[in-house]
DNA sequence: CAAGGCGCTTCGTTTTTCCTAGTTAGCCTT
DNA sequence: AAGGCTAACTAGGAAAAACGAAGCGCCTTG
């Protein structure tokens, strides 16, 4: 799976797999790096915009339009950007409905579902530790 | 709570109440926007290193240069400014042992660590999703 | 016909992130 | 005593990322 642009580059856990570019660990169980499962999911999250474009995207397909007005902030080459990488990286679907008029929508793929469970688990963190209304 | 620097702003949810600076949306309960909560989750860990920083000090207590070491690709100025935001954000806490010699650590606060379940929702998906050794 | 929306792309500008050299203090070895 | 190394940063400039505005072709609406 390609990544665009270069991305940060994590230790793996003490005896697994080094992917190519990474440095191998001698395996140590007491080495304190990041699991390299999650390093691998913050590629993609530690994105600026990517995660709120998942979460956005949790709520059913999309238009481009539909996702800027939604998205609050982003520009538009930014998105369509964004939305490229997360296609290629299998997270999201575009399809096309040739009209007239065109229509083109964002979906997310059953691997881009996959993660709804976890930004659940991080919208509760969330709301457990910054309440809204508290924030100046 | 304060953000350092300009953050993604995103719209809230329908219905839920907006933080200032956010645009405050009519109550819609079919407007896709991203969950507030989730966005406020991002604002941290949309920013590039955080996440795998946070899912570093899930291991324990560690010191800069053990956090550099094992947060591969991270530049000294980096990791201090990204140490600077998550203590400020009540995620790590600093602690100074004067020594001689002088020892730092750092460690996830309790906020931090309520974290931890989210992130292992991060790590199992990106297992599940992307298993090691298949990158290219 | 004019205006507005969709779904983008391009490019110059701005903002953010990153890198590298440097600092001080202490420890260890020769 | 001197030299090398590590820890824990900081400053300033470079690089990358993001933004904003303008633009395009097509369609719909008035």
């Amino acid at each position: 799976m390609n990544y665009m642009g270069s991305e940060p580059s994590t230790s793996l856990k003490a005896g697994s797999v080094a992917p190519e570019g990474f440095n191998t660990l001698e395996c140590e169980e007491t080495t304190k790096t990041c699991d390299g499962a999650l390093a691998q999911a913050f590629k993609f999250l530690g994105k600026r915009w990517n995660g709120v474009l998942l979460g956005t995207l949790t709520n059913g397909p999309s238009g481009f339009a539909e996702l800027k007005r939604n998205v609050e902030g982003i520009s538009d080459s930014v998105l369509s950007e964004r939305l490229s990488e997360l296609q290629e990286a299998g997270l999201v679907v575009r399809s096309v409905q040739p009209g007239p008029p065109v229509s083109v929508s964002y979906e997310l793929t059953d691997t881009g579902k996959a993660l709804i469970p976890a930004m659940h688990a991080l919208s509760t963190w969330a709301s457990e530790n910054f309440p809204t209304g508290t924030q100046h």
